[in-house]
DNA sequence: GCGAAACTAACGAACGTTCGACCGGTGGTC
DNA sequence: GACCACCGGTCGAACGTTCGTTAGTTTCGC
């Protein structure tokens, strides 16, 4: 797993980004986070607004690749969310500088790059749409209990997309736990499924 | 209510922060939003992060203040965390430019004026006390059944604000309909609260 | 005529980006 | 084995533009 110098170019303006701001952080801040020169990172990105385009698309894409496992039709709805959702949070943690990125500086593609932008767009609604047919889906099976499942379906993404504005790696709390314990904040209890963990 | 120049300037400057960010709006594109030129502008703020800290914590302000209403001791604990969940989301509704602001742009605030954005976020920290204190003091009361109150407060805290960033006010589906239905979800779901509502 | 508010003009700095040169390997040719 | 052409990667320097901000002046209502 060799780290090219692309990979810890994106890494390091990810992290910039998600600390400052894309307008807050010059070709030159991110140049000198891995000890080049401003004109240099020309050589392997045409411009900021791919880069940040690169950032958000290849962290989507990796997590979307990782999701599709969790959608196997063999367990129950109810096991089926449970683990998308703490795969989903997990992930975002790893990730959470990507991620960050992603969720704050869309409206950046969308004034600068407007294909790339519904590009982004056209993926993350794919997603929201599968996890509503899985609500739906179980609330046919019997195993959920919901009256509105698009509303209950945005108010779990929005529960677990928020872990990262506040979860600190260095808490008491461990990651896996603030996982595990939303996954089932949203099963058990918002969509109100079978006793099954 | 007169709604004076400094007003005008402060609602043109948030909607304008809200939809392409504090950085890629200049001093300029604002005065052009209220019909005067960018000079002009420092008569009514002293600096650029000035307006920003005016925009987030006014918002913030107004928002306290009417929330306290809903801490009244008077109805169940219940009864209380739904009208409070709400209002929070009705008003984040209203002030929708100003709050997307205070929240993405806080950042902004961290770096280049420490001072208040550790008032702001002493504003922010008391206001999460005190929705989890209603959470702790509703379990104990034996209203809503709960073993983490802590992550709890947080997972309807981070479902509650997220509504401003899918709902659109041309919806077919009303904002008030939207904020009954979260505090449902909150209260008798999430907190597994008896019903009354 | 006085003060608040808006104006014109300009400042220095920082921005994204471009250009041409250089440097160190790598592979082909004699 | 010596030479050379090549090429990806980096560099220094500069470009035109835009930025936040300042200074001095003008306009206008009371």
């Amino acid at each position: 797993m060799t780290a090219t110098r692309r990979d810890e170019i994106l890494r390091a303006a990810a992290e910039l980004f998600a600390d400052r701001g894309f307008h807050a952080v010059g070709m030159r801040a991110i140049a000198d986070a891995v000890g080049i020169r401003g004109s240099s990172l020309y050589h392997h990105f045409p411009s900021k607004i791919e880069l940040l385009h690169a950032i958000a698309l290849e962290s989507t894409r990796r997590f979307i690749e990782l999701q599709l496992a969790d959608l196997s039709p063999d367990p129950s709805y109810t096991d089926r969310l449970h683990a998308l959702i703490r795969d989903h949070i997990l992930y975002f943690h790893e990730y959470r500088f990507e991620e960050a990125v992603g969720l704050r500086e869309l409206q950046e593609l969308r004034h600068q790059a407007p294909e790339q932008y519904g590009e982004l767009q056209a993926i993350r609604r794919s997603y929201q749409s599968a996890v509503e047919a899985m609500v739906i889906g179980g609330c046919e099976a019997g195993e959920f209990d919901c009256d509105e499942p698009h509303l209950a379906t945005l108010a779990l993404l929005g529960m677990i997309n928020s872990v990262n504005d506040w979860f600190r790696p260095d808490r008491s709390a461990t990651i896996e736990h603030v996982a595990d314990t939303f996954a089932s904040f949203a099963v058990h209890r918002v969509l109100g499924g079978r006793a099954s963990h």
